[in-house]
DNA sequence: GATGAATGAGCCTTCATTCAT
DNA sequence: AATGAATGAAGGCTCATTCAT
């Protein structure tokens, strides 16, 4: 090794290895992770092929560790939310406003998260998806916390609401993103949602 | 020949077909459609692999089959609710205790459709999933009955709800059948789901 | 079997068989004998696939059948000519008009053997072509008569001629089905592939 | 590393790219392009399966880029010849003798033009073999040299002695490979079919 | 670390052939 | 004899992964 090489290290975190994430995100959200190719991955982020397999064991390597990062970065955003001195109700709606913020925000992320979250837990040998649980729990905290708070009713599952709410906030985005409504704002289904959540749809 | 073999020919509704499909089923469900072989589901349908070329023109073919024929039968299923003469409030009760209800007694049917038909919607060529559609619009048509009947509150956006309603089912769904969760019943799940869009989380 | 099938049967030779072969003939000059399937020829023949195997061990026979049925036709039809009472150039000539006319009459069957008797000389396991080489000795035999006659050449080589006399007529042939080409008449093409054979092409 | 890997690269004209070519020619000639499996191929080539496919498209376009890549060192071959300083029925002569030259030095090759060139010109979709029709039209260039120099008979037509040449050559060369026959040299056969076309077969 | 040519296991699909009817 | 649904061996091709440079 030259000399010239001893150069200045970046001591940050590994440079090419979340350009290949990102070349991933892009490149599975639109043709889906079995029918992309690793290559496809490789030439979106201009390296070689060989050199994903510098930074990731194997494709499904890099698949769950695409899911860890990307919802590391998630966590962190909606876990600050948690801590807000704000009204679980209000807590609620913030949660239903971020998700669909960052649905809008980097819709290849949420294609990847909606489609291959579900194939991937599935079928990927030995990988538990603690992130998505913790995610889940997140709105399980705030059901809760409305509950102590006596706002919400105490006879409500948390764990189905909190599936229950995911779910919805998931179909809602998938149908924004697949057809590419762009008529109905996503901040207007916001509301909508949280307002049948909270008052249910009786008169 | 033996008097039995004057026979009485099956209704010929293609027996072998079915056969397939169901194997198919099985296996899409146990390894996902792209981890599957086409010699699996031979094996399972106890027929030769050409054998599923002579009812389906590939696999993607199989899977898109697969969809369209267990879709006209849960279709059919659904749409007689309809036309019961219930309030819509029963209807949307009844609808997600049938959705429950379909989940348990074919839960193999129940994964393939909620991983694979994700993925296939995106990425199988050229398929545009009116059933799917259809089936959203069932609950669409009892949504409308109720505002019609000022059960409803009419400030709701339809389109909203139904895809509120089968995300929420749907990943409810999901879970259940993901940790083989038999302690809580779906039936209750159903009731809770049912009283939350109805009623709402506040208390 | 009822009565009805004892029917009066045609003593001539099984007319399935030719139905085949002649059905044969068009599907393999159209797609060659490699691309062509059995069910194709089957299917042109109206008859089952399994049908084609009561008359043929396997597709190969079927050629090699099909082969050695129309160069029995073929060879017939050139025999005659030897006998007749002309000269050894007048038969020449008439032997190139005859194999001209006979690619206008049957165009497919000249396709067939064109393009796949060297195919099936060469790959076929276990034919060796005997109508083919009966074929060249007519053009042989007419050489060795003018030699006798004392009107053709006698350095000659009887050999390299007959081949020489086919490879040209055939290669004519190929290029006139080729390219459709319907200007030059195969009538005047025999004349003046004749008068270069004898003549020669020097002023 | 070494002074040696300071390598002096080789040209680089696609090495591997001949290597695959020129074993495809000794297993096509061998087995037929039909009954030649790529793996075949790539065994003879000493490469794996799938290197084929990084050099050619499919099987289909191993066979039509040998031809290509064959019949251009052919050409090349032939075209010095129009240019020399001879008259027309010397370099008719001269044309026959490299033909058989060529033949007698590559008959591998030779064999997979012959038998496949045939089949492929007919049946491989979308191949227009226009090196072929630049071969025949050596020919042709030196018949109609030799009329302008009133040394080839003007009423021959050219487009069918082209044909009537290339067809005799080509037969008797297949027969020459086919029968092995190593008796008859191929230069006297050479000069017989010269003098036949020129001088005709008439005592 | 980076490359990308090479690898070869694996799978979908075809189609000649069979055989129960 | 005739059928045509069923078979399953075979092979073309893909693509995740490796490794020499």
């Amino acid at each position: 090794m030259s000399v010239h090489s001893l150069r200045f290290k970046m001591p940050r975190t590994n440079n090419k290895k979340e350009l290949i994430i990102d070349a991933a995100i892009k490149v599975f959200a639109r043709k889906g992770f079995y029918n992309a190719k690793v290559a496809d991955v490789a030439k979106r982020a201009g390296v070689a092929d060989g050199t994903i397999y510098l930074y990731f064991k194997n494709k499904d390597d890099l698949l769950i560790s695409l899911f860890e990062t990307k919802m590391e970065e998630i966590l962190t955003r909606f876990s600050s939310l948690i801590e807000k001195k704000i009204s679980a109700e209000k807590k609620l709606r913030e949660f239903i406003n971020l998700y669909f913020l960052m649905i809008e925000q980097d819709q290849d992320l949420a294609e990847v998260f909606q489609v291959e979250l579900r194939q991937s837990s599935k079928f990927l040998k030995d990988y538990h998806n603690q992130k998505f649980i913790d995610f889940l729990n997140i709105i399980g905290a705030i059901i809760e916390e409305g509950i102590a708070q006596s706002l919400f009713n105490k006879n409500i599952s948390i764990h189905n609401v909190k599936l229950l709410l995911f779910g919805a906030l998931d179909e809602l985005a998938r149908q924004w993103i697949l057809t590419g409504d762009a008529s109905r704002s996503l901040k207007q289904t916001a509301n909508e949602t949280a307002d049948i959540l909270l008052y249910g749809m009786l008169k």
